[in-house]
DNA sequence: ATAACATTCAACTAAATAGTTGAATAGATT
DNA sequence: AATCTATTCAACTATTTAGTTGAATGTTAT
């Protein structure tokens, strides 16, 4: 083996990591998963492909090593890997963040509503929940707060939000996060919240990106 | 624009990014220009590429904005927009490494030709430079040596090694390290000094992998 | 056993990609 | 002005990829 052949076979197995980020559906499946293990058809559906099409994605994750699966019942539940994929998803996010323009733009029309939607910072979270003056919510679905979530957080799934409310006392402020900036569960909970009188933000972070900050042991 | 078309645009952008990580050659690109600029011609040489081709993915990587370029005199050199974008190719070949078996075995075989070149941590080297027991050499090419390297590392280019022996003295060990943990040249420096009688180890690491833990300043 | 269900597989099409070749461009040198 | 040099561009080919459709597999419930 020469200098030539060694690179080439270091860097296509690189690539086959690499080829798995090249896929916009890809990307998106992993981010779902980075929230918690989730089967094919609930994948499928948040995604909106096709059962076959998901299941051939999931095939090529699973052939670079990204993603693994158990299976339960007649359900195959995909999971990320290691925390090393996490972050590898993340550092991609932070540089398409930083260099493409289109990106924050476009958060800010969706997620922020135009600016009609207030985002707060995790510390500014964090002051706030130590002068007790917000309660904190996840609007994700439940077995995702259950896989982990971001501490004194309450469960409120977005779809059962109306049904709860006597949850949230009415003279303090609330913070809902769901699966990071641009997920918009936790908008389109604020905005319920505001036309019921609340004063609300959202978190413009997830439990992963509260677990970069403050470790795996801080999420369970 | 509804959530769909939201999820389409965002996870759009990001694929940007992850497409210019789906090529071998780019990914080969980008670890060449993360140790300093280089015009296209050097870049084409080192990976054995077409000047052509090689114009085409870096074209590629300008589009995702994962580098720049500057003109001078003739020439074109390009470079990593951030270290965002090192941050990123680091990520990713941490998640290679760990999951894909074929890489340590392949490094294993190459650049410790299997057994024969030993390695040292970072760790066992600060140890070893405290000590005042090795002499540590830089031997990449001068330029990029010049643009960043490892505090106390004297610049020996592997093509000059045999006219600079005198710079080592012979009751030191040393210690070689040149582009990171996938380069050759710090194994065939290695291998040349022992030849000559020298205690030499190569260094599992370059200049990026010391800047990720001890910071871009200390390698000024 | 049979039916229902979740997932995978195989075959196919349309589109995107990597690479080649040769010409075009544009700055520097003679 | 003419020539040289580095780079880019355009046209083309072979290969890979994303997605669809419909059938196959294998587990669970009736």
């Amino acid at each position: 083996m020469n200098t030539r052949e060694f690179k080439e076979k270091i860097y296509g197995e690189f690539a086959k990591v690499g080829k798995s980020l090249s896929s916009p559906k890809r990307l998106e499946l992993l981010d779902l998963l980075s929230q918690s293990p989730k089967s094919v058809e609930s994948l499928a559906k948040a995604t909106n492909m096709s059962i076959a099409n998901t299941s051939k994605h999931l095939q090529a994750l699973l052939e670079a090593q990204l993603v693994t699966f158990s299976k339960e019942r007649n359900y195959v539940y995909y999971q990320l890997a290691s925390e090393s994929v996490l972050k590898l998803s993340l550092a991609l996010r932070d540089v398409a963040e930083e260099r493409l323009a289109g990106i924050e733009e476009t958060r800010q029309r969706f997620i922020l509503r135009d600016n009609e939607v207030e985002a707060i910072t995790i510390e500014k979270l964090i002051e706030k929940v130590k002068a007790n003056t917000v309660t904190l919510i996840d609007v994700r679905p439940a077995e995702e707060y259950e896989s982990g979530h971001i501490p004194n957080a309450r469960s409120i799934p977005v779809t059962e939000l109306q049904d709860h409310l006597e949850m949230l006392p009415k003279e303090k402020g609330v913070v809902a996060y769901c699966r990071g900036p641009y997920c918009a569960y936790a908008t389109e909970a604020v905005e319920y919240l505001r036309m019921k009188g609340y004063e609300a933000w959202v978190l413009d972070a997830g439990t992963n990106e509260w677990m970069q900050l403050f470790g795996k042991e801080s999420i369970k």
